[in-house]
DNA sequence: CAATAATGATCCATATAAAGATCATAATAT
DNA sequence: ATATTATGATCTTTATATGGATCATTATTG
């Protein structure tokens, strides 16, 4: 039954198209130095993959992503999941904080530990200190 | 006319429906290394925040995304824009491959360098070494 | 202890990232 | 030089991450 799909199909737009007049878009702004590290870290991923002489094509099949995915990530596009990218680097051998494993496991136990030792929640100072003059 | 809005909602769920009878889910795996350095990143987020006694609306704010998102991030979630995390970590203060501003465009330009030298595409082996035997 | 604020968790609607397909171009091996 | 393959770029569809609201719980201050 195509004619049933068509129209379906014609209702959806409409409805996607009236609350498409003010998109209402979410246009994210980002610093200078994030943009960096974003961009540093996909070079190094490139760098790494094409030392290792893999094709994009093997990454990102060995990552489970798509090709064009694994070109944002080379490219630094800020707008990717993190996991994906950190996969990535993970396969072609790029470090992240620059340590091994068994050196992760060590800092995230050590950075409980301070954590724990930090009040549980942040109180602002209820009151501004009465400023009598 | 709150009967229309209903009505093509209506068909707008029928839409949607016919196609998640087969969800096609990508359901991401990711290794422990990669699990792990996001957790390490979202703690020491988390510990620089409180370090600085900073509500969370506070960064979220600053960062300008939801108290919602900043708390998954805190907690290492992958699935979070890799541009949101790192924008994040530059409010509270977390260096990013352990480096300022300057040291960042410099890493920039090595690898770029060192990209320059390398082979624009990975070529396979076109042929297997042909096997005689 | 009481009052209040921060955090954690969950839900829904929607904006958007990702997959997949396709095309053009560039780069490599023979 | 030529054939072949990798890469870059763009488009559409679909899956999903995010924002925003709400509620319960926990912490902190006074």
């Amino acid at each position: 039954m195509v004619v049933h799909r068509i129209i379906i199909k014609a209702f959806y737009d409409l409805y996607m198209n009236q609350n498409k007049l003010m998109p209402k878009s979410i246009i994210r702004t980002y610093s200078r130095y994030s943009r960096e590290a974003s961009l540093l870290l996909g070079e190094l991923i490139r760098v790494a993959r094409k030392e290792r002489k893999l094709t994009a094509q093997e990454v990102a099949d060995r990552a489970g992503i798509s090709r064009g995915l694994l070109q944002r990530i080379e490219k630094g596009d800020l707008k990717c999941e993190i996991g994906a990218v950190f996969e990535v680097a993970v396969i072609v051998g790029v470090k992240l904080f620059d340590a091994d494993e068994t050196t992760l496991t060590r800092h995230i136990r050590q950075t409980e530990d301070k954590l724990s030792l930090l009040p549980k929640s942040v109180r602002r100072k209820s009151k501004v200190v009465h400023d009598d003059f």
